[in-house]
DNA sequence: TGTCAATATTGAGGAACTTCAATGCCACCC
DNA sequence: GGGTGGCATTGAAGTTCCTCAATATTGACA
């Protein structure tokens, strides 16, 4: 095996309609979105997105991460595996460390495709 | 560990104070929300949001879903359960038909919870 | 070159999930 | 009441996913 990085991938949830569009999802653009969604529906990685977040750099290393989880290191490697390559995390190795860090606009890509189109539905101004 | 300026030694997890400055998601939370997104990451359920909303009336019974997704009556069954016991639908029984519609803001509460524009994955979500 | 620390990968066990056939339940109509 | 149509539930098969032990790989350093 190489030992090349491998090459970031972006999400492309926004190649289909936002979810609460007029126009339906088709199969395709509902499998997609809902790939970027499975990234984030586990506790960890959802634990891992938000440690990152917490950081005064906005970065973190495996070790630090594996320390506060409770995982073990395989786990969290390969939670970050999950991660960098659905394209919402970047990794950098500094010496015997690898330091992840958030790829900016990766959330926002899933809000709006859960419906930030401007339809009036979420807003919750329609209630009673 | 990767070098820290000051102190030399290595801060334990519950030392860490410092580096948790932006309130990350306990335990708890980070299961609550991953629950809230396992919801939608799912094609046919994601499908089921989206055509329910594309209706002129904004609801659907479960024969007219059956027929567009392709999937079993008790599959489509299935996944309307999970979207109503998780607060993303509401249903109403008329004559034969059960119809299903969005509840107002569930959505939204997703979206928030996953940064509503540079606050990532604070807050909790309240639906399990 | 050899050793050590940090991270990645492999393989397996087990839990959770999707799906459908079979069946049960409920409302309507004769 | 009996029959029918629409929907819900049960049970099982197959798949996906999380997790860890064991192992491989990589970079630093003596």
């Amino acid at each position: 095996m190489p030992p090349e990085e491998l090459p970031t991938r972006r999400l492309t949830v926004l190649d289909c309609a936002p979810l609460l569009s007029g126009t339906p999802l088709d199969e395709a653009g509902a499998d997609r979105l809902a790939a970027a969604l499975r990234v984030l529906a586990e506790p960890a990685r959802l634990r891992i997105v938000s440690l990152i977040q917490a950081q005064p750099d906005r970065e973190a290393c495996v070790c630090h991460l594996t320390e506060v989880l409770g995982l073990s290191q395989p786990t969290v490697s390969h939670h970050l595996r999950v991660l960098f390559e659905s394209g919402v995390l970047a990794r950098e190795r500094r010496a015997n460390w690898v330091y992840y860090r958030m790829v900016p606009g990766a959330l926002a890509e899933l809000r709006q495709a859960l419906g930030e189109s401007g339809q009036p539905l979420a807003g919750g101004v329609t209630r009673g």
